[in-house]
DNA sequence: TTCGATTGTCGAATCAATTAGATATTGGTT
DNA sequence: AACCAATATCTAATTGATTCGACAATCGAA
């Protein structure tokens, strides 16, 4: 049997999740100019792909003044960390700490980013651990 | 036109790229007896993508004793780095520091991996920033 | 209200990814 | 040398993802 389905958003859908969450609820045709700059898609491929979304939960669209608008049904925070979560299973067996070392030593993160990501740091020790 | 060719391995191809990252050269045969616990796939399988890995020159392989040995041509270090990196451009913008808040909200370290991770984190502060 | 533009739906084409059967090749054993 | 089993290749089927043309429905302006 070929082909699991996956229940991430794919490349193109998460780009218009992207949109849709920075932008609130748009047309289709919104969605379609909103892509534009970095992936040229005709309005029924947008509306074709908005389609597949709808089926899979990703948005809900309702009627607005004649036509539909969509919004991101599914949050950026759930998304992420989901996303997140299956590649540190599939590249680090799960392991988050060896996920955000392989990160630091990739990233070059500014002196802010790294104060910030301290506090943060030091602030999850302070929680529970059962 | 359709679907652009990904960089990265693709799911399946990451599995084999495990087996070899941890046990080093293997035949056809012996990849496929260890994927076996998580994914059973016949011999024909295993090899069809293994051919497919060396066209993506993930892989190498060398006749030895008679038949084909396999071995990772790309290292796990830089590809994890790099598959991470692209969610990380997909989902973050490619701040690396938001994304590790993500992962530090998601995951549920334990003292050992925070302490380890907090030593990291003030390593690289002391790195030069240019 | 009629018509043109905008909006929406359907079906299809194309390609990547996964899976494996049919078939060919090869190496060792008798 | 002849044969069997292990190994390797070739071809094809299936499905997900992406892309859009053809066509239908709808809305607003003349």
């Amino acid at each position: 049997m070929p082909r699991r389905v996956s229940k991430h958003p794919t490349e193109l859908e998460l780009e218009i999740l992207q949109v849709l969450w920075d932008s609130g609820p748009l047309s289709g045709q919104a969605v379609r100019d909103a892509l534009e700059p970095t992936r040229s898609l005709t309005y029924q491929s947008v509306m074709t792909i908005l389609g597949i979304m709808e089926e899979k939960k990703f948005v809900v669209r309702k009627k607005s003044g004649g036509r539909f608008e969509y919004r991101a049904k599914v949050t950026k925070s759930s998304t992420a960390k989901r996303m997140m979560r299956d590649l540190v299973d599939r590249l680090f067996d799960g392991s988050a700490a060896t996920a955000m070392i392989n990160l630091l030593e990739a990233a070059d993160l500014s002196d802010q980013e790294l104060a910030e990501l301290r506090a943060e740091v030091n602030r999850s020790q302070n929680k529970d651990n059962r």
